[in-house]
DNA sequence: TATTGTTATACTCTATAACTATA
DNA sequence: TATAGTTATAGAGTATAACAATA
């Protein structure tokens, strides 16, 4: 009976398998972007999904929340969370909507549109701070890649 | 006072400003990729992390579980219940260490090797399937922009 | 003193089921 | 009947704090 082998100390980890997939790889570097703008976004009191959704409020103004979910590509449930906490910081409000009782119009206040106006321009920098290793063919080629993988799904 | 805007039913939600954030097209990307993946994996009764974690033990037979989580990039607490998992599933086992007595060394099952095998072939292949879209340039060209943002991390 | 594995805990993201009021 | 917003709940991923055993 053969003792059981242990990785040395010293030597690195191979994750040679687990590197060829894309997928992998993406996921990492999306950690890595992640972090960044979780600190970006910290200072402004938003979160990924707040932020999102508050620049799909400014853009879009009187958006339904169902029609919201759809564009974040989450569920009413959860939207219903984001705009409490967007709605509790003063930035969006409900609004009847006029055409069907059923349905809101969300609207950004003049406190949400400055803190968007201020959170997208650190976004930015955030965005641009993670390209910064690409040049623009290459920023371009990611993108495309990146889009042409979303629309497959 | 002005009644409240309400955007219009049929218009399309206008997502540009966040479109013109890499990060938020690798993100949806990433949704998508996320998606296929469990999908792949729930046949075999993995998930992402366990399957990364089983990868890494087949390959680095002895890993200790606080590289395993450096390896990872996950803290060592997440990483006991992986390879608790693993191990209920009869996959993984904990070995003591006869370097240092607070370390384990992991070692895969033969039925862990086993289902690795077969789980890393779905898995490669989902890859292969997300890539679809694209050219062998473009896959290329999507691995190294992704490895240098995540090195740039 | 520092590190290893561990437990407990908490927050975020995501999804489903079920309710109400409207359509 | 179907849909919009909502509530409650649960699973998964991730992080921190604290502990016992060992270095």
């Amino acid at each position: 009976m053969a003792v059981p082998a242990e990785h040395p100390a010293d030597a690195p980890v191979s994750d040679a398998a687990l590197r060829a997939l894309v997928g992998y790889n993406m996921k990492r570097a999306m950690g890595v972007i992640q972090a960044d703008l979780a600190r970006t976004l910290d200072p402004f009191g938003l979160r990924m999904l707040t932020f999102s959704a508050l620049s799909l409020i400014v853009e879009n103004p009187g958006l339904r929340p169902s029609r919201l979910a759809a564009a974040l590509s989450v569920e009413r449930a959860n939207v219903v969370v984001y705009v409490d906490q967007l709605e509790q910081a003063g930035w969006v409000s409900r609004a009847p909507s006029t055409r069907d009782r059923r349905a809101h119009a969300l609207q950004a206040t003049l406190a949400g549109r400055r803190v968007y106006a201020r959170a997208r321009a650190a976004v930015a920098d955030h965005d641009r701070r993670m390209m910064n290793g690409l040049r623009a063919e290459q920023v371009a080629a990611l993108r495309t890649a990146l889009q042409r993988i979303e629309g497959a799904g």
